[in-house]
DNA sequence: GTCTTGTGAGTAACCAGTTTCTAACATCGC
DNA sequence: GCGATGTTAGAAACTGGTTACTCACAAGAC
C-alpha cells in the first residue's frame, strides 16, 4: 500500500476527470470491460474461440474462410490489436534487435546504426539502441539489459576487456561484434583490418618522401586506436611522434599547435574527425596544406570530401559493416551459423590534403 | 576481399564440438531442470511461493528480513532474473520509450537521439529507434509501431500530414513533437522559430549589402523547410531566388554551378550540410567566399566550425531539444501535463563565410 | 452400411510474472 | 480468557496471447 502515493503533494489540479479506469490489474470481471480490444472480446464478439482468433489473426490456414472472415470482421469492429507484450512472453520472442555503441555522434557508428535500422525495419524488428559514452563498465552492463530486450545483439567497437566479454558471451548470445575481434569469442566479428589501413596511409606518405610523422591518437580505450598505433609504431623508416589527441574535430583542431611544434611534415589522424578538426587548426596557424604539412583521416566520413583540402582518408563500409551485422546476426537467431569473421580492408582515398614532403 | 560464404557451406567435416542445442545457460553443476530460472524454480529452492519472491524481488517491506534473505540467496544461486516479457505484460508497462525520426544520419536529429538517449539511460529505460527515410506513409506506421512496443514516443520533425497525425493522436499519446508545431494536436511541441532564425540571418545579410539572394531549399517534405522558406520570401527588399536542394552535402556541392548562374550574392542554405556543400563548389568553381559570395547554414552543426571558411550560420540547441523532449514525455507518462509548447529562438553565428556584398 | 481417415475448431495448459483476497498466527486490550 | 487488531505469506485470479491435444463430423474405402 505505498507505492507512488507520496508525490502528489503539490500537484492537486490540472486532473479535470479521470475519464474510466483504466484497467485494474489485479482484476475483476466488470460488465463492459471498456479499454483496448483483447482477443478474448474479440472471441466473443465473433462468436469463436480465442485460439480460432489467434489463428486467424497469424495466418493459419486451417480456419474455414467464411468464419475467419467473420473474426477479421469483429477484429476491425473492435480496432483489436494483439498485445504485443502477451506475444512476447507467449511466443518467448522479443521481435527486437539491439545496438550497443560507445557513441552516438560519431559518423563512424551511425553507418552501423542506419545499416541495422534499416535491415531490422524491413524485417519487421524493433531496434533498441544504447550509448555507452565510451564507459567499459557502463557498456557491459547496457549490453547486457539491452540483450534481456532483444532477441540479439551487436556490440559496435566495444571498450570492455576481451575477457569479461568472453565470461559473458553465453549470456549476450546471440550477438555480433562490429569494429573488433575478440579471439575465442563464440561471436562473429566483423572488423577493419587498421593495420592494412595504416599501411596504405603509409605508403602513400614515405612515397611522397615524408618520414617525420605525427600521430593525433585516438580515445584511450579504443582497440582500433591501439592497432592503428601498433601498425605506425611498426612501420619501418618513420620517426614518429604520438600527441594525445580524441575522436572529436574539437580535438584535433586542439592539437594543432603540438603538431606545428614536433616538426612533422605529415600528420596522421586516428580519424575523419580529429584529422578535418587540425586541418582548421593548422589553417589558423597559416601553416599550409599539403605545402608544409601533409594531414591523413581514417574511415571516409561523409564529411572528409568537404573539408578544405578535401581529406585524404581511408574509406571503410561502414554501412556494409551494419548490413552485414544484421545478416549475421538473423542466422545466429534462426539457430544457423554466424559464418566465418571477416575483415575488411580498407581502401586509400588519395584527395587533395596530402603532398610532397617539403624539402 | 575474402569471400565469407562462398565455399565452405557445406561441410560434413568432424563438428564435434558445436554445441548446435541452445545449453542451459545457467546449469553449471547437477542436472537441473533446463533453461533460465523462473520465479517457480526460485520458489521452489526457497520453500516460499510465488508471490513471496516477486515482493522481493520488488523490495516490498512486508516480508520478513530472514525470509527475504533466504529468497535472495536462492535467486543469487540460481542466476535468476526475472523475465521481461513476464513482467511487460503483467504490469502493462514496457520500460521503453521511442524515437521516430526522417534520417539518422543528420546531426540535427543526432542531437534529439543523444539527449533522449542519455535521459533514457538515467531513467533505466530503453530506448527504441526508427527511421522512416523521410517518407510520409511509412512514418505513420513506424510511429504506430514504435509506440505499441514502449510507454512514450518522440515524434521529431514527422514529415505526416498534420491531420493524419491529429486523427491517430490519441493512438499515439502519451508522445511529443519536436520540430513541428502542429495546431490542435493533444501533444506537447518543442519547436524552432525558423522565421526568427531566417530573419537573423537575413538581417545579417542585408546588414552586409546583400540583396541578391539564393536559398538552397530542403527536402519537400520538411515543415521547417517550408517555414524558412517563407519566411524568405516575407522579407523586404530581397530578390530571391530559390534552387531546389536537399538536405545532405552532395546536395548543396551539387547546387554550386546554379548557384554561379543565377547571380546572387549570398546563399543561404536550408541546413548546414548543404552549406558545407556549396561551400566546397563554389571553392572548386574558383569562386570566393565570402570575397565573391557569402555563404549562411542554419542548425549550427558541429561541423560547421571546422569547414573553410568556417560557417556563419544559426545554432538551435539541439541536446536540450532531446533533454526536454524527455522530461515532456516522463510527466505525460505520469499522468502530469505536458506543459507549455516551446519554440526556441535561434542564435546567429557569425563566422567567416559572410562579408560584405561585391559593389 | 461400417471403418478409416482427414479436417476444422474448441479446451485447456502453458508463457512468467503481479496483485487481490484470505487465512493463519501473534499481539493487544479489556 | 476471548474478541479485536495487525502482520505475513500463500492461494488463486489475472495480464493476453499461443498451441498441443482432443473431439465432432464429414468424406472416402471396402
Amino acid at each position: 500500500m505505498r507505492a507512488s502515493a507520496g508525490d502528489g503533494d503539490q500537484d492537486g489540479s490540472a486532473r479535470e476527470e479521470t475519464p474510466v479506469a483504466p484497467v485494474r490489474p489485479g482484476g475483476r470481471r466488470g460488465p463492459r470491460p471498456a479499454g483496448p480490444a483483447t482477443i478474448s472480446r474479440v472471441a466473443e464478439a465473433a462468436g469463436v474461440s480465442r485460439a480460432t482468433v489467434s489463428r486467424v489473426m497469424n495466418g493459419s490456414p486451417t480456419v474455414n474462410p467464411e468464419l475467419a472472415a467473420r473474426v477479421r470482421a469483429a477484429a476491425e469492429e473492435l480496432d483489436y490489436e494483439p498485445s504485443v507484450a502477451a506475444r512476447r512472453l507467449a511466443l518467448g520472442r522479443t521481435g527486437t534487435v539491439a545496438l550497443v555503441v560507445p557513441d552516438l555522434a560519431n559518423p563512424l557508428f551511425q553507418g552501423v546504426l542506419r545499416g541495422l535500422s534499416q535491415a531490422a525495419g524491413q524485417a519487421g524488428r524493433q531496434l533498441l539502441v544504447a550509448e555507452s559514452d565510451e564507459d567499459p563498465e557502463e557498456e557491459v552492463i547496457l549490453a547486457l539489459e539491452a540483450r534481456r530486450n532483444s532477441d540479439g545483439l551487436v556490440l559496435a567497437s566495444p571498450r570492455a576487456p576481451g575477457g569479461r566479454l568472453r565470461a559473458l558471451s553465453d549470456r549476450l548470445a546471440p550477438f555480433v561484434l562490429v569494429y573488433r575481434e575478440i579471439p575465442d569469442l563464440g561471436a562473429p566479428s566483423l572488423s577493419i583490418d587498421n593495420a592494412a589501413g595504416i599501411g596504405e596511409i603509409v605508403a602513400h606518405l614515405t612515397g611522397l618522401g615524408h618520414r617525420r610523422v605525427a600521430y593525433l591518437a585516438g580515445p584511450a580505450g579504443s582497440a582500433g586506436n591501439a592497432e592503428r598505433l601498433a601498425a605506425l609504431r611498426a612501420a619501418p623508416g618513420l620517426d614518429l611522434t604520438v600527441l594525445p589527441c580524441g575522436s572529436m574535430f574539437d580535438h584535433g583542431h586542439a592539437a594543432a599547435p603540438a603538431v606545428v611544434e614536433c616538426g612533422a611534415s605529415a600528420v596522421v589522424g586516428f580519424n575523419d574527425m580529429v584529422a578535418s578538426g587540425v586541418l582548421t587548426g593548422l589553417h589558423e596557424l597559416d601553416v599550409r596544406v599539403p605545402g608544409e604539412v601533409s594531414v591523413t583521416g581514417f574511415d571516409d566520413i561523409p564529411f572528409a570530401r568537404y573539408t578544405t583540402p578535401p581529406l585524404t582518408t581511408v574509406s571503410i563500409p561502414k554501412s556494409e559493416l551494419g548490413r552485414q551485422a544484421c545478416e549475421r546476426l538473423w542466422a545466429l537467431m534462426n539457430g544457423e551459423s554466424g559464418g566465418y569473421d571477416v575483415r575488411y580492408r580498407p581502401r586509400l582515398l588519395v584527395r587533395d590534403s596530402t603532398g610532397p614532403a617539403p624539402s
